[in-house]
DNA sequence: ATATTAATTGTACGATTGTGCAATAAAAGT
DNA sequence: ACTTTTATTGCACAATCGTACAATTAATAT
C-alpha cells in the first residue's frame, strides 16, 4: 500500500566520526554551562543522539573527558602556534603572527577559558590528566624555544640553554597572563590592545627592537 | 548510681565561627578532591558536624561556595600584596617582596590553584560569582598601580595614567602567567626560579636597573 | 530548678547521576 | 532475498545529590 520511503530511525555513523562529534558536543556543553553540567545526558542530547550510545564509544564517562581535554588542549597549541614554523617569514613576523593567534578568539575567549578551567582543576587527581597535560604544556614550550633562541642569536645575546629556557618561560609566562586576563576580562582588554601589550614585553625580553 | 559526668554530645559554636570553619573545610575538600566532590557531605564530614548543620548557617549551597570563593580570593590577594603599601620601605623592596610573596606558597601552590580554577568555571554562568571576581581583580590591580606609578616616576620615566595601566597589566601578566606555570610544575618551576625570573622581567618592563 | 532559645542532629524525599543490558534497526556481506 | 554485524535506542537500576523538617540537646536567661 504505502510505497513512502519510510525515513531512517537513526544515523549509522562511522565510529571515528561519532567519536569525534561526542568529543565537540562535550566541550560545546562545557564551554556553555561548565563542567557540573556537562553529564551524559547533557551531551548526547547536544550532540542528538540517545544519552545510552556514548558508552557504546567510550568505555566510561572518563574516558570521553580524557578525549576531549586532549582534544582541545591540541587544539589550542595548533591555532596558537602554527605560525611558528614557516621559516619563509621574518622572524619577528612569525612572533608577532604567533602572538596575535593567542591572544585573540577562538584561543583567547572566555569559552576556551571554561573549558581549560573546568579540566584543569581534574588534573591533580587523576594521572591520565596529568599526562595529557604535561604533554601538551611541554609541547607548547618546546615549539615557543626555538623561536625565542633564534631571536636571541639574531641579536647576538646570550644563547645558552639556560639563558633559552628562562627567556622561553618568561615570554610563556607573558603570554599566559595576558591570555588569562584577556578570556575573563575581554572588554576591558580587547585582541588588540592585548597583543600590542604582549608585543612590547616580549619584545623587550629578548631584546628586540620595538618596532612602531 | 552513675555520677559520671555525662560527655555532651555536640559543641555549640559561635554561628560566625562555624560558619568561617565550614568556609574553610569547604576550601579544604575543593584542594583535595575537586569542585565535584565538594558535596554538602563531605564538606560536614571535614568540619565534623552533621551535614544537615550547613543549611542551617547557608540559605543553600550556592550561598557557601560564594562564601568560600569570596574567602579564598580575599586571602590570595592579602598574602601578595600585603607589602604593598608599607612605605617605610624602599619601593624596589616592597616590590621583591610582593613578587616573592606571590611565586611562593601558600599563593603559588597547587592547591591553590585548584580552588581558584574550581571557582573561576562558575563565574560566567552565576552573576554574583561574577561580581565576586571582578571586585577581587580590579582590587588586586589597584593596589599594585600605586607601586608602578611610583617605579615610573623613580624613573623618570613617563607616567600618564595609560601608561600606569598599560605597564600594570603587563606586570600583572606576568605574575598571573608565572603564579599559573609554578602552581602546576612546581618541581621544574621552584618558588626561587620564579621570583628571580619574575624580578626581571618586572624589573625590565619598569625600566628599573636590573640589579646583580 | 525551670523555661526559653536556637544550634545541632537524624531521617526521609524527589531529582539526577553514571552504568548495565536487552531490544531494535541500519548498513554491509552473501 | 536473506543473514550477519553492530551502531543505536529504550528502559531499569543503585548510588548520590541538595533539600526539607521534626526531634534533640547544649547553652542562656529567669
Amino acid at each position: 500500500m504505502n510505497a513512502a520511503p519510510k525515513e531512517p530511525k537513526f544515523r549509522r555513523e562511522n565510529p571515528e566520526q561519532r567519536r569525534e562529534q561526542l568529543i565537540e558536543a562535550t566541550l560545546r556543553v562545557i564551554a556553555r554551562k561548565g563542567v557540573s553540567a556537562a553529564t551524559v545526558r547533557e551531551i548526547s542530547a547536544e550532540a542528538g543522539v540517545a544519552f545510552s550510545l556514548i558508552r557504546h564509544h567510550f568505555r566510561t564517562k572518563e574516558d570521553l573527558m580524557y578525549a576531549a581535554y586532549a582534544h582541545h588542549m591540541q587544539n589550542m597549541a595548533h591555532l596558537s602556534l602554527s605560525s611558528a614554523g614557516d621559516i619563509s617569514r621574518p622572524l619577528p613576523d612569525r612572533l608577532r603572527q604567533c602572538i596575535r593567534d593567542t591572544l585573540s578568539a577562538p584561543v583567547t575567549n572566555g569559552e576556551s577559558l571554561q573549558i581549560w578551567a573546568g579540566f584543569i582543576q581534574m588534573v591533580p587527581h587523576d594521572d591520565r590528566m596529568k599526562q595529557i597535560h604535561s604533554d601538551t604544556y611541554l609541547g607548547f614550550r618546546n615549539t615557543l624555544e626555538p623561536l625565542i633562541r633564534e631571536a636571541l642569536v639574531s641579536q647576538g645575546s646570550p644563547a645558552t640553554p639556560a639563558e633559552v629556557e628562562a627567556k622561553a618561560i618568561a615570554c610563556n609566562a607573558v603570554l599566559d597572563g595576558l591570555w588569562l586576563e584577556g578570556s575573563m576580562l575581554p572588554d576591558m582588554l580587547p585582541p588588540d590592545r592585548l597583543t600590542a601589550l604582549a608585543e612590547e614585553t616580549v619584545f623587550r625580553i629578548l631584546g628586540l627592537p620595538t618596532s612602531v
